[in-house]
DNA sequence: TCAGAAACGATCAACATCGATCATATTGCA
DNA sequence: TGCAATATGATCGATGTTGATCGTTTCTGA
C-alpha cells in the first residue's frame, strides 16, 4: 500500500470516530505499528490531525460540538442587539392560542426570549429553537422529523410524506442570507430546501431580515417578493428598499433598536 | 480504553446530570477509581468540568433543570447502575456505520454514554437522547416528527406518514414497562403508541430491561414475546422467567452488575 | 465528640506505547 | 539488470499509563 493512500485511510478514519487507536490503524492499513507511528508523525506536522497518546484524533472539534453548532454560535452573537428588536417585533405579531412555524436560523432564534411567556403552539424544524422553547416555554413545540445537520442546525427529510404536510399555521416566521427585488435569497441549497417544505404550510410569509441583508446578495432565490407577507427589519433600511417592498405590496415593520435589550443576559443557543 | 474516550464518556455523564460519583464513571469506563480520579484532575485543570467531593459536576452553572422534566429525571437515577450495564450491552451489540433505533426512555438513554465514540445513523423518537447524541457525539442523528409530549419525553406525531416509515434498521432497542409471558407491557397508551410506529421498521426487537419489570405488570400489552429477538437485563433475574424467553425463543443477555464483591461484603453484616 | 466509613493522594509494579536504530523490502532510474 | 534512495517492519530500551495498596484526610451518624 503507499503512503498516499495509508494517508488517505488515516484521514478518513479520524473524521470518522473521535479517536483512532494506532492499533485499529494497523488493522483498516495492514501495515505495521511503526509505518503509522510514522504517518500519524507526518500528518501531525502537517497539521492534519492531532497526534494523542494511543492514536490520532480530529483536529477540528478543539472541544465538544458546542451547544449550538459553529456556524451557528458565531453567527449567533453577530449584531444580537438587532436581530433581538427584530425577533420582538416578529412576536408581537402573534396571538396566544395561534399556531405559528418558526424556519431555523440566528434571526428566527432570537424570537424565543419572547415567546417564554407565550402558549402557542409552535412548528419548526430547528433543534436549538426547540430546546429553548421546550426548556424555557410551557408552548406546544412540534418538530419537523428527519435528520439534524449539524452545520445549519436544522432537521430535514429526504422525505415529502413527513409530518409537515399536516401543520398549517396562519403565519410562518423565517430569515433570510438576502432579500432583493428578485425574491427572497438564500446560500445554502439545504437550507432552500427546508424552506420550500414549510412555506407553503402557511398563509402569511413573515420575514425576519437585519437591514443589511436588502444589499446582499446570494446565488439561490427561495421565492419571489409578492410571496412575502411581511418584513421585519431595522431602521437601517434606505427608502429605496422600503419602496420596493411597497410597491411589491409587501407590508413593512421597521424594529427601533431599543437600548433595552441588554437586559436580556446573552443566552447560549 | 483510552484516554480520550473516557474523557468523552466522563463529560457526556456529567452533561446529563448535575453531579456525578466516581463509582458511577468507574462503572461507565470500566476503569479503575485511581484511574477516574487521574482523568477528573487532568478534565478539571483543563475547565472542562469542575471537581468536587466524590466526584465531578458541569462547570457550566447549573444551567436549568434538564429538559429531562420531572418525571424522567426522578426515574434516571432509579437502578442508575444497573440501568447502565444493561444499556452497555446493548451498545456492544452495535457495529459502528449499522443504523439503529432507539425508542425513548430512562433505560436506553443510558445508551447514549457508549454511543459517544461511535459513528451510526441513529434514529430516535426521544428528544434528551438526540440532544445528547448531538452534542456529545458524531453520530449521524436522526428524528421523528411530531409534538414533542413533556412528560414522556418523546416526540409522537399523530400521523403516519412521517419520515419514521422510511428509515430501516437491523434493531431497534427499547425499554417497557413490564415483561410477562404475554409479552411486553407499556403503561402509558402514548408510549405504545409511539412504539408501535418504530417497531415495524427493524427487523430484530431488542428489550432492555431491569431484573425487576418481570414481576411488573400493566394492562397495555405492546407486542407478543415472539416478536422480541433479545432481552437484555441484569442477574436479578430467576431463572424460572429465564426459562420463559428460553421456550419462547428469545435470546438473553444478562448483564453482570458492577461493584457487586462491595455489596455482597456488605451483606454479611 | 468520637468511631467507622468513604474519599483522597502518593507510591510502585505491571503493562502499553513510544522513539530510535538497524536490517530488509520496494521503488525509481539509468 | 544494477544501484541508490526510500519505505517498511522488527527489536529494544525509554517513557507514559494503569490499577492495586496503604496511610491520611474528610465526611457521617450516633
Amino acid at each position: 500500500m503507499h503512503e498516499k493512500e495509508r494517508h488517505r485511510i488515516i484521514l478518513s478514519a479520524v473524521q470518522e470516530k473521535p479517536v483512532v487507536t494506532v492499533q485499529e490503524m494497523v488493522e483498516l492499513t495492514d501495515s505495521s505499528e511503526a509505518t503509522i507511528r510514522r504517518d500519524i508523525a507526518a500528518l501531525h506536522v502537517q497539521k492534519r490531525l492531532r497526534r494523542v497518546r494511543g492514536g490520532a484524533e480530529a483536529i477540528s472539534p478543539p472541544q465538544f460540538i458546542g451547544l449550538a453548532g459553529r456556524p451557528f454560535s458565531v453567527n449567533e452573537t453577530l449584531n444580537a442587539a438587532q436581530k433581538r428588536s427584530i425577533a420582538r417585533e416578529a412576536v408581537n405579531l402573534c396571538t396566544d392560542g395561534e399556531p405559528i412555524i418558526i424556519n431555523g436560523g440566528t434571526t428566527t432564534f432570537q424570537m424565543v426570549h419572547f415567546l417564554t411567556g407565550r402558549r402557542m403552539p409552535i412548528f419548526t424544524n430547528s433543534f436549538p429553537i426547540a430546546e429553548h422553547l421546550l426548556k424555557h416555554s410551557k408552548n406546544t413545540v412540534m418538530l419537523s422529523g428527519g435528520t439534524i445537520y449539524r452545520e445549519q442546525n436544522i432537521i430535514l427529510s429526504p422525505f415529502d410524506n413527513d409530518v409537515t404536510r399536516n401543520f398549517y399555521a396562519r403565519r410562518m416566521f423565517m430569515g433570510a442570507q438576502g432579500l432583493g427585488p428578485l425574491g427572497l435569497m438564500e446560500g445554502d441549497p439545504l437550507l432552500i430546501q427546508a424552506e420550500q417544505k414549510l412555506i407553503d404550510q402557511a398563509d402569511e410569509l413573515v420575514v425576519l431580515v437585519d437591514s443589511s441583508k436588502f444589499r446582499m446578495r446570494s446565488s439561490l432565490i427561495l421565492c419571489g417578493l409578492s410571496r412575502i407577507a411581511t418584513v421585519i427589519t431595522d431602521d437601517g433600511i434606505e427608502d429605496r428598499e422600503a419602496k420596493m417592498l411597497e410597491t411589491a405590496g409587501v407590508a413593512l415593520i421597521v424594529a427601533r433598536k431599543q437600548s433595552s435589550d441588554k437586559e436580556e443576559s446573552s443566552l447560549q443557543a
